[in-house]
DNA sequence: GCGACAG
DNA sequence: ATCTTGTCGC
């Protein structure tokens, strides 16, 4: 994995990269990536901060069957801390390096985390969508600072996910009687869309099969990982 | 000033 | 994210 030479290095650099990426955010998109053969990508991270080392991965699933027809990864040094509302720097490098080793281009990529619900509107799907010219969409398993009134208790059901008086992404319920999962757009699609790419990536568990593929196969390649002589 | 805070 | 065993329930 290689960082790039030029990946902010302070917060404050961080945060002055937001703004400068921010006004190239696509923060909707046409209709549904559904023809036969679509390509959903998963991608997640795993840390050892013992050892300074992350492994990333990505998965690509047959949207149709959500079988996994291909898989990726990546290792390499820790870039960033885990600073909240910085989470994209700290991700990204390995997980941009784990993506190019696919040998098809996804369709869409959904990540672990959020898009457009964000401190400044910047979540890490929105930093993979701008990086990538991708579609991208954000699937978090927590409210993060973000208020909602509880969803229906039924498979589908969804509340407004708010900062303050903004809507900027939904609660969705993918299982009854579950907790929700929180769902934002990151570039190129729409929240209505990204709604029902979520429930169609959970026909069994409460996260999407995408991140647990993804999820799994990163922490397998982060234990199978030997330190760099 | 202090605590909360995606992963 | 990660540290971690058993355990309740379908």
């Amino acid at each position: 994995m290689t960082v790039p030479a030029d990946w902010p290095t302070t917060a404050e650099a961080a945060r002055a990269e937001q703004e400068r990426l921010r006004p190239l955010v696509v923060p909707e998109g046409p209709e549904p990536p559904r023809r036969p053969g679509t390509l959903i990508a998963g991608v997640d991270v795993a840390y050892d901060d013992e050892r300074d080392v992350v492994a990333a991965a990505a998965v690509l699933l047959d949207y149709a069957t959500l079988d996994v027809v291909e898989q990726a990864t990546a290792v390499g040094r820790v870039a960033f801390p885990y600073l909240p509302g910085l989470l994209a720097f700290r991700e990204l490098p390995a997980v941009l390096d784990a993506l190019a080793r696919l040998t098809r281009t996804p369709d869409l990529v959904v990540c672990d985390g959020y898009g457009l619900a964000h401190p400044r509107r910047l979540g890490l799907a929105s930093h993979l969508g701008v990086h990538t010219g991708l579609p991208t969409l954000g699937i978090a398993k927590n409210p993060f600072t973000f208020t909602h009134q509880p969803p229906g208790d039924h498979r589908g059901a969804w509340t407004p996910l708010l900062d303050g008086p903004d809507p900027v992404g939904r609660a969705l319920r993918t299982r009854q009687g579950v907790k929700p999962v929180f769902l934002s757009v990151g570039h190129r699609i729409g929240l209505d869309e990204a709604t029902a790419v979520t429930l169609a990536l959970t026909p069994a568990y409460r996260l999407p099969e995408t991140t647990r593929q993804a999820d799994s196969l990163c922490r397998r390649a982060l234990a199978t990982t030997t330190p760099a002589p």
